[in-house]
RNA sequence: GCCCGCGUGGUGGAAUGGUAGACACAGGAGACUUAAAAUCUCCAGGCCCGAAGGGGUCGUGCCGGUUCGAGUCCGGCCGCGGGUACCA
């Protein structure tokens, strides 16, 4: 079909109703004490060049509630921005040169231009990305200030290095233990690095979740475990040679009768003092080494051991000697980097003693089920009771939970070890060794050392005439760029060339756009107005980490006078939306020069005689099912063709009807036309109600009750993120509409008020019915409709009867019959007489208004 | 490996512990039309019985539990997805 020859013509109407939002200037936030605020964020996107479906599903929602809370007469502010620096711009000028800059803002330049036909109701004059110096600046200006607030600091920090390329890597850059461009084995190398000190908020970052009710549970949950707030033991090993004893940290000093060895990191000190004159050790070490640093490939990597040689004394008994071996999988970002291994009650430590024949010691046994631990590690939750075997502390029967603390407490008595708690949380690494990205605005001089940047020179800009021909910092390579004077001496001395993280970037993002073109990171008389964010909205993927650094930010900033107290949690409520997904075509007949796996656009691939192809080539393709959509898979869905065929209403419509917004869901593209076609029914029918004449009025009451209905139930679904439920709604609605028989007064106040509940995802259509219709004004500014209450109450009920819990029969009574009545009215039904044959049933359940059970 | 989710007809999905499958898509039948498109009306979880109205039975990934009643709560599996600190 030709969606052109309709009377609904979606171009001409979007576009003049663009124009009317725009010369009215609807979606410009000013300050205004007089309203209430209300402040709406998606989270920004990546410029990757193409606005895909995933964007235009979030930033649908964000904008139902925008649009929704104009209507409900608050202030909104609603903003869009540019996630900016990051990796695929360098990589981009690596594969088809170019520079990152002209990349990314042609890519800024071209979303825009897919955005803007969707009709949101962004204020664009706040729009900024995270590369413009005015922002990146200001960054910087936030970084001096933590600085001086002692919130950042320097330490070694292990990196991915690519011994071919002598390059860092990011952890995406590390295929299967080897570089992505290189192939070579990838190595653990240690280098000085940038830390903010998120770890000191660990305590608060925590019981601040408690008071995130508007945030969904799981995500809560994840922050929480990601925490990872533990109380343990810590003590010390002594050596049987005179060297210093081994400190370790255990969260289950209850075993500690059950100790087969002593394990420390291979990155412990004493692992490294032993690799200078060990030839042996330090190629077992250059091993352990090899290998990315994720807690992945870490924590899955084949269990190595080595045996230092060196004993040390069990704490209870003396005359007990433990080996201290160096095991892979011991972390030294973690607790002291040294534990003691209990192999009967840690699958992990039980497979490494079975590997390396170390003894097996059971503490406790199951109460029901005692026997000796063989190939599988008895770990019961720390609730449940088990039998002790010789504890020290005499302890017989007891949990887990019990043994801890009784543990640490004789520990304590004893001397010989303090209880501690830990968190698993680390400080955040912020030093990137690239280009594209915001500079660290200090200077290494050598006489006064690391040296912070004076403001007024801010913004450090980058440079623009970079090289990407050959791997590593085009910053560190740079001919003068590094040369600078020492804020400190005046002496020449070279810039930091390390830029920082992109989640710097966007920590602090929602708190600029409060003033965007402030001369400070903020303007604290903004931050007040608009600050906190009311709603925000993303993907789960940024569950942990955007999150918990956005909040760590807004503490910061706020100890740094940037933002208000109020906003140390920065987001009052959260909703994660579901990932737009899509099956990733994988060519299975050829990889590309370099040996890598070659992926598909959908629109490149066919469905044929059982199979997937290449339309092309017919290449046999590998059909990966439902995975996040990602650039390098090529596995995205363009919306803009949705958009020209169809229009801005419809892509909108449908990117919210049929599925859950927390939910995942796989794109398919059928149901774009169905979409249409609903829009398209709406127009017709509301534009016969605007040429109607006034007639018979018999059924404006039945049409009107539906109305309040639907006011009723569209509100509550905008509310509760319940948007498919709202359309599933309105389907019904326009059904009602359709078929009524009311009069033509009715009917036209039943579809000026079905285009406003429409507004928020089709506002187009809905600005448009509202004007043929005769509606006052632009609808954008009338109010939400509010629902007669008494127009909804329902007079009788359906009651189902159940037997024995399943439904046999039901019955109409009036809504407020009382349950002895029902009851009666249950026990005279013929489905339920029949089966009883005159025995009384053993139990009657009458949940009023609901359901009724009989149990024989 | 670890943490967090999710799993319901051919498909997307609906269902405060209370009639499983709302609302749609795809499909089928019909009306209108010279014909098609568009539009409109109706049907539709599987199996069984009945000419039909209707009735029976199974059914929410699998196994078990709590409950008068479980898609929903609990325990154990299986599968898929997200995160795993340098993808954003």
């Amino acid at each position: 079909m030709n969606p052109t020859m309709s009377r609904y013509s979606t171009a001409e109407i979007e576009a003049k109703w663009q124009e009317a939002w725009a010369k009215a200037q609807t979606f410009k936030a000013v300050r205004d004490e007089s309203k209430p605020k209300y402040y709406v964020l998606e989270m920004f996107p990546y410029p990757s060049g193409k606005l895909h479906i995933g964007h235009v599903r979030n930033y649908t929602m964000g904008d139902v509630i925008a649009r929704y809370k104009i209507s409900t007469g608050h202030n909104v502010l609603h903003p869009m921005g540019f996630d900016a620096f990051g990796m695929p711009a360098e990589n981009a000028a690596m594969a088809i040169g170019g520079h990152p800059k002209e990349w990314t803002y042609s890519n800024i330049d071209t979303m825009v231009e897919q955005m803007k036909p969707l009709g949101l109701s962004l204020d664009w004059s706040r729009m900024f990305a995270t590369c413009d110096p005015e922002y990146y600046g200001q960054q910087q200006a936030l970084f001096l200030d933590f600085l001086e607030h002692d919130l950042v600091y320097r330490k070694n920090a292990v990196v991915n290095w690519d011994p071919v390329d002598m390059t860092v890597l990011a952890n995406e850059q590390v295929e299967g233990g080897r570089g992505w461009r290189s192939g070579a084995l990838v190595e653990r190398r240690e280098l000085t690095q940038w830390f903010f000190k998120i770890s000191d908020y660990s305590e608060e970052l925590l019981d601040a979740l408690d008071t995130l009710e508007n945030w969904p549970a799981k995500v809560r949950l994840m922050q929480e475990n990601w925490i990872g707030k533990s109380r343990g033991l810590e003590f010390s090993f002594d050596r049987t040679d005179d060297g210093d004893p081994i400190t370790v940290y255990t969260t289950r000093p209850d075993t500690l009768m059950g100790a087969s060895f002593v394990g420390i990191s291979p990155d412990h000190p004493i692992s490294k003092e032993l690799e200078a004159d060990n030839p042996e050790l330090a190629g077992f070490l250059t091993e352990c080494r090899k290998g990315g640093t994720t807690e992945e490939a870490i924590e899955t990597a084949e269990k190595l051991g080595y045996d230092t040689g060196i004993r040390v004394k069990h704490p209870l008994d003396p005359n007990w000697e433990l080996p201290v071996w160096i095991a892979n999988f011991i972390l030294m970002d973690y607790g002291t980097g040294a534990i003691f291994a209990c192999p009967a009650h840690d699958q992990r430590d039980l497979d490494f003693c079975r590997k390396y024949d170390l003894p097996v010691i059971d503490t406790f046994f199951d109460l029901d089920n005692p026997k000796p631990v063989e190939t599988e590690a008895f770990v019961p939750p720390k609730e449940q009771k088990v039998k002790w075997i010789n504890h020290f502390a005499g302890l017989d029967e007891a949990t887990g939970q019990e043994a801890i603390d009784v543990t640490i407490d004789f520990a304590e008595q004893a001397g010989w070890g303090k209880g501690v708690t830990k968190f698993r949380l680390r400080d955040w690494g912020l030093s990137r060794q690239r280009y594209w990205g915001c500079p660290i605005p200090v200077v290494h001089c050598e006489s006064c050392g690391v040296v912070p940047e004076k403001k007024e020179n801010l913004p450090i800009e980058l440079p623009d005439d970079v090289s990407f021909d050959k791997p590593g910092n085009p910053l560190d390579r740079h001919p003068t760029w590094r040369d600078c004077a020492c804020p400190s001496c005046g002496a020449p001395a070279k810039r930091e060339t390390d830029t920082m993280d992109t989640f710097v970037d966007s920590s602090w993002y929602f708190a600029r756009f409060t003033a965007p073109r402030a001369e400070t990171p903020t303007s604290m008389e903004d931050a007040e107005y608009w600050m906190n964010v009311d709603q925000y909205i993303g993907g789960i993927e940024h569950a942990i980490l955007h999150l918990l650094y956005s909040r760590f930010f807004a503490r910061a900033m706020h100890i740094c006078g940037h933002l208000p107290e109020k906003s140390k949690e920065p987001f009052d409520a959260l909703f994660t939306q579901g990932m737009v997904t899509h099956a990733i075509f994988k060519n299975a007949e050829r990889t590309d020069e370099n040996g890598r796996a070659i992926y598909h656009y959908p629109a490149e691939v066919e469905e044929r005689d059982g199979g997937v192809f290449v339309k092309k080539t017919g290449e046999r393709i590998e059909v990966i099912p439902s995975a996040k959509m990602s650039k390098s898979k090529n596995n995205v869905v363009d919306p803009v063709e949705i958009i020209k065929s169809y229009g801005a209403d419809t892509a909108r419509w449908f990117v919210l009807s049929d599925s859950p917004p927390e939910r995942d869901v796989e794109w398919t593209a059928s149901g774009a036309e169905a979409a249409y076609k609903h829009l398209a029914r709406v127009h017709r029918i509301s534009s016969d109600i605007a040429g109607a004449q006034d007639g018979p009025q018999g059924a404006d009451e039945e049409l009107l009750r539906e109305m309040h209905k639907a006011i009723r139930d569209v509100t509550l679904g905008i509310e509760s993120f319940g948007f498919n439920a709202s359309i599933a709604k309105l389907y019904a609605f326009t059904n009602t509409l359709a078929k009524s028989k009311a009069g033509a007064a009715a009917k036209r106040e039943a579809a000026l008020v079905l285009a406003q509940l429409m507004s928020p995802m089709t506002p187009h259509l809905s600005e448009e019915i509202w004007s043929m219709l005769g509606g006052e004004g632009l609808l954008i500014d009338a109010p939400w409709p509010e629902a007669d209450e008494a127009m909804l109450v329902e007079s009788t009920v359906t009651l189902p009867i159940q037997i024995n819990g399943k439904r046999r029969a039901e019955i109409s009574v009036p809504k407020d019959m009382p349950k002895e009545e029902v009851e009666k009215l249950v026990l005279a039904h013929e489905a339920v007489t029949s089966r009883l044959e005159g025995a009384q049933p053993k139990k009657l359940i009458v949940v009023p208004g609901r359901i009724v059970n009989v149990v024989l």
